[in-house]
DNA sequence: TATTCAGAGATTTTCGAATATCTCTTGTTT
DNA sequence: AAACAAGAGATATTCGAAAATCTCTGAATA
């Protein structure tokens, strides 16, 4: 959100991406042209490009001739993107435990340190998921599917990862007694022994209780802002 | 490839789309904005974007301050490519079988007859697949898996479907003593009996079969071009 | 001879103004 | 009162020129 003057596409793209997913826009607001040429200090070309290529990704959404608006959210929607999800990463993970090497072994222990060492949520007030753990655990979830290799799979595995993200940021729940960390490890276990089935499993265990909880915010915001 | 005045971002980016899925551009071709502008008689600005949405895809490769070029081809990534797309069609199909209605059994019906009765050579010599049975063609594979009802796995599957159609067409090979429409009939049959290992053991193999022969064509060019 | 450097030309990238389109208000007609 | 029409303002879209960057050539230097 910071605004400096003169950026390359490339960057603006990049930061207006991490806004969408930081949760700075909602669910189905408009992006006008011009307040974002302001915010972002850059012309309506670079902000148009920016727009386009994030509609593509499925983030944003494009009505030719009436302009862009952040991806609408809705029950149905995060229940077709989880079962995607589940089942693309699944297969991933799959060929990553089946052909990942050490160096990916490596990689993926380290991302679950990092992980396990950053504090989840902030000392605010209600405390919120801190920004640096959710990058720490998408960093992880990346790097349990890196070693599948297929750059196709992994293209499509972020996309929908983003979209999750987009969907967990909005929703800013937290669940007091879920193990989360106990859920990781657990994947991190099973993958480690390279035990495809259980580590499958739990990764998609751990996908769907996000989806449930998620699901119950979603309702309940729906219902609240019905009356 | 017809020159129009005053084209909307939306219908140049279909246009393109097109040649570059109907090999008029080769692999690795550079994309330099102001012919294209000239060919499709827009400007810059809208010839930026549409590339840049086609790069978001896959068809086209960006390197910032450089240029866009079509989408390289090789060996390794037409077998990551079909791999991708086996395992993920399949599980659409799955869904389809599962859950596809009866309007659906229906389009999957109409699209495999549309695909029969269109010639798939044409009357040049030598004898090239008819742009009509490519299209028809796509459209059986897709009103097959329309019945999975997931926007997010659907638009997945037409994403690497391009991909694929790029190959195939990049390469116009075509092997003799393949017996393409008893693939696609077995494919039919099995759906329609809601078999779905079956469905999907066909599905396989029809990709796995094409893939094979582009891959011997890839390997063969690529000889030929070293020389 | 190999390497470096300068500069011309080609190309990409960005910009902001000009144009086309949409939206909402207000007034008119039935 | 309801339906329609006209117009003003907001907004998206397109354009082509200006700026930034890259690439290639050929001469100067080590």
């Amino acid at each position: 959100m910071t605004t400096r003057p003169r950026a390359s596409t490339e960057e603006v793209y990049a930061r207006v991406r991490a806004d969408l997913l930081g949760g700075v826009y909602a669910p189905g607001e408009r992006l006008k042209s011009t307040p974002l040429c302001e915010t972002y200090g850059a012309s309506v070309s670079v902000i148009r490009e920016t727009l386009s290529r994030l509609t593509e990704q499925g983030l944003v959404e494009s009505e030719p001739r009436i302009g862009f608006r952040v991806r609408q959210v809705s029950v149905d929607d995060l229940r077709h993107l989880t079962s995607a999800r589940i089942d693309i990463e699944s297969l991933a993970l799959r060929y990553a435990i089946e052909r990942g090497d050490m160096t990916w072994e490596s990689e993926v222990v380290a991302a679950h340190h990092r992980m396990e060492r950053t504090p989840m949520l902030t000392a605010d007030a209600p405390p919120r998921v801190s920004d640096e753990w959710e990058a720490a655990h998408s960093g992880f979830h990346g790097a349990l599917l890196d070693g599948a290799q297929n750059p196709w799979l992994l293209g499509i595995a972020t996309t929908l990862r983003d979209a999750g993200e987009f969907y967990r940021r909005w929703s800013q729940v937290h669940e007091p007694g879920r193990d989360v960390a106990g859920e990781h490890r657990e994947i991190l276990e099973a993958t480690l022994a390279r035990d495809a089935d259980r580590a499958v499993r739990a990764l998609a265990q751990h996908y769907q209780h996000t989806a449930d909880i998620l699901e119950r915010a979603l309702a309940e915001r729906d219902v609240a802002q019905n009356s």
